[in-house]
DNA sequence: TGGGAGTGCTTTTTT
DNA sequence: AGCACTCCCA
């Protein structure tokens, strides 16, 4: 007990021994949020304020969860697996299990990724004949999604026009598809959820009575939904702790609402307000940067980190002659560093966006440093693991379309586009699944169709009595998709992915076996293993080693930190993202909390780059230097010297010189504009009448404007 | 059926 | 530039 809250400094000690009461936690960068959190769960329970049973602690990545759970295990002895600790959509995976009739969902309904709702979505379109240009799929997706994470269903969408309407009717006949075959996407998981708990008021009180502790991580990012969820179970009395972090809200462009915080402590946490201002992190130069960057923004919660640390290093800053060059010396740094006994894997290269990471790879990879890049594609978003799964999910449900499409012809059959038109027409008449039209087809139709419809009977039947791992050995064998990679040049890696399938469920089994028998019963096991490839998409694929530099986004960066940070691309217009400085105000703020975030990822020693010049969308931009750069206290900063610009044996030479526009004007000249203000020539093209300029205009975004029509002023 | 040419897009991303 | 996607031909 002691030895529990042992080590924890006074705020900390307060939060985690807070009576039974709402409460919010402002958990500054590298504050130890974490370690508050589980504490509290451990103290709660060990105090026997609580039972394990009564706990309910939400995160928002597999991750978090993973980790909170076994920080738990490890302060007290529990049994952590019959608890509820895991992710907004795993806990409401779990709520429509148990409830499926009640919500009214097949006990096999399956859980659609974003490619497959996407998927989803187009065969939608194609099924209804609209025309894709009027109703692209994927800001249709986006439209849904955005409704459904607002909890609006389509009969509450508000439409004003025809094509409005028309959007909506899309959403409906989206609802209704889904509902059909039976399975959920990502935000359906949610809403469903919601609603089931709102309508059904015995199991609402069961929820309600059961959870003393509701805790949430990470309460920033929370939407709308999510926060309507939580505040519905916890309407039986239970007590709400959030932590989070208002500076560190960097999602609100996928609905993350950061101003669930305020309403939080408006209708929840009133005066039990706590802040974790002492940072265990970073040296006192970094805080002081990263202090001095978030003031910028306004209506901040508030918060100043503070550090015993020491004020270290200054922060370093590398102006570049162009995005090569850039890399050269962010490289050539790793390796001083490295030589100089950093470990490569506490060396953090982040960047705005992915892009970027081409030009550091590349220089990474031709100096033999090896590197690690965060992002890409996940085990279960393989091709060859999704059409695995597509068999076994079309086993398990075989209303599921998006399934059997994905497989219906692979490996290839001879089932074209032409029979699976027909398929499709007798589907809408009999207003079946595909698979229910193909196997009533059989017989008089092709029978491609109906050797398919054999095909996975049989294994439906050969595979009953199977164990998950051997099930899917079977399945893979059996459908030819073995075959066919192994008779494809590039298949050796895929052939690998598809036994560490086999390797992943038999793993499954062992993990989850015992919870799983408890709640879904032997035949679960299968649909448990597809629930859990949609909800927890497995590893990002990256470089092995532990020994390799960390390439990453901004974004991925959050929660992590490293000795050595390198924070690249600072350019007007990549960072803060042009898009983002056109949205305004709120999209520079955004901006600003991720420069934020990067800043406080630095333990000891931060770099800060940018280039004069950089390829993107294949053609070279000249470039501003960030505003964020003069948003750093200037005292904090060591500006290296720059290296004279190198030739290589090639004759390449790492810069280039900007093509001069005309008028008299030249690149990284201030010009004042009549409507637009103040802004920084940035880039020019073209001659006599055609000649353009593209001018920063730093809040009014970036322009390109006619020389022969814009007035222009030197200022 | 599969590949090659042509077209268009391009911020961040978890579940 | 690079990638995903579509379309058309052998």
């Amino acid at each position: 007990m002691s030895d529990l809250l042992a080590h924890l400094n006074p705020p900390q000690l307060q939060a985690v021994t807070l009576p039974p009461v709402h409460a919010l936690i402002l958990a500054g960068a590298g504050s130890g949020k974490t370690r508050v959190l589980t504490t509290r769960i451990a103290w709660l329970i060990s105090t026997s304020q609580v039972s394990p049973h009564g706990v309910l602690a939400v995160t928002f990545t597999n991750k978090a969860a993973k980790e909170m759970t076994a920080r738990l295990a490890a302060l007290i002895p529990v049994n952590t697996r019959g608890m509820w600790i895991g992710t907004f959509h795993g806990l409401c995976n779990r709520l429509l299990r148990a409830h499926h009739r009640e919500a009214n969902l097949p006990a096999t309904f399956q859980i659609l990724d974003s490619a497959d709702q996407l998927g989803a979505i187009k065969r939608l379109l194609k099924n209804l004949n609209v025309d894709d240009e009027k109703f692209p799929p994927r800001e249709l997706m986006n439209f849904i999604n955005s409704h459904k994470e607002e909890g609006v269903r389509a009969a509450q969408a508000q439409a004003f026009d025809t094509w409005a309407q028309r959007r909506v009717e899309l959403y409906a006949e989206y609802e209704r598809q889904c509902q059909r075959e039976g399975v959920v996407d990502f935000a359906e998981l949610l809403l469903r959820c919601h609603e089931l708990l709102l309508r059904n008021e015995p199991l609402r009180q069961h929820y309600q009575e059961r959870f003393r502790h509701i805790l949430v991580d990470e309460f920033q990012d929370t939407n709308r939904l999510q926060y309507a969820w939580l505040k519905l179970l916890a309407g039986g009395g239970a007590k709400f702790f959030a932590v989070g972090d208002d500076d560190q809200s960097i999602y609100a462009f996928r609905g993350a609402d950061v101003g669930n915080m305020r309403d939080f402590e408006g209708e929840f946490a009133g005066p039990n307000v706590i802040r974790l201002e002492q940072n265990y992190r970073s040296h006192g130069n970094i805080l002081a940067a990263a202090n001095a960057i978030i003031k910028n923004n306004r209506g901040r919660l508030g918060k100043n980190l503070w550090t015993d640390a020491g004020e270290g290093e200054p922060i370093r800053v590398f102006e570049a002659y162009s995005d090569l060059d850039e890399a050269r010396f962010v490289v050539e740094e790793v390796r001083e560093l490295a030589r100089d006994g950093v470990a490569r894997n506490q060396i953090a290269l982040l960047y705005r966006s992915n892009a970027q990471s081409r030009v550091l790879e590349h220089e990474l990879f031709g100096r033999g440093v090896p590197y690690r890049v965060y992002g890409g594609l996940r085990f279960f978003e393989r091709q060859e693991v999704k059409h695995a799964l597509a068999y076994l999910r079309l086993i398990g449900n075989p209303e599921d379309d998006t399934a059997f499409l994905r497989v219906v012809n692979f490996p290839t059959r001879g089932i074209g586009a032409r029979s699976l038109e027909n398929l499709q027409a007798t589907a809408h008449q009999l207003n079946s699944s595909l698979y229910n039209a193909a196997a009533s087809l059989t017989g008089k139709a092709g029978t491609a169709v109906g050797a398919f419809i054999r095909l996975i009977e049989t294994l439906r039947q050969e595979t009953g009595g199977l164990r998950l791992p051997e099930m899917v050995e079977h399945v893979l064998e059996k459908s030819g998709i073995l075959q066919h990679y192994r008779t494809e040049k590039e298949g050796q890696e895929r052939l690998e992915n598809l036994d560490e399938l086999i390797n992943a469920a038999a793993t499954f089994i062992d993990d989850e076996g015992v919870v799983m028998a408890e709640e879904a019963g032997e035949s679960g096991a299968l649909v448990a293993f597809l629930t859990h490839a949609s909800l927890e998409s497995g590893e990002h694929q990256a470089g092995e080693g532990d020994e390799a530099v960390q390439l990453m986004t901004v974004h991925s960066a959050k929660g992590l930190e490293f000795d050595v940070v390198f924070i690249t691309g600072l350019e007007q217009g990549l960072f803060p993202h042009e898009n983002a400085v056109l949205e305004g105000h709120t999209g520079l703020e955004e901006e600003r909390r991720l420069m934020y975030v990067a800043v406080t990822r630095a333990r000891q020693r931060l770099y800060l780059a940018w280039a004069q010049t950089r390829m993107l969308h294949g053609q070279t931009r000249y470039a501003v230097p960030s505003s964020f750069l003069d948003e750093f206290p200037q005292e904090l900063l060591l500006r290296l010297n720059r290296p004279a610009p190198v030739s290589t044996g090639s004759g390449r030479v790492y810069y280039a010189a900007a093509p001069e526009p005309e008028g008299g004007l030249r690149i990284g000249q201030s010009v004042h504009h009549a409507k637009f203000g103040l802004g920084v020539i940035v880039s020019a093209e073209g001659r006599g009448a055609d000649a353009r300029v593209q001018i920063n205009f730093g809040a009014a975004g970036m322009k390109w404007l006619v020389l022969e029509y814009a007035k222009l002023d030197p200022a």
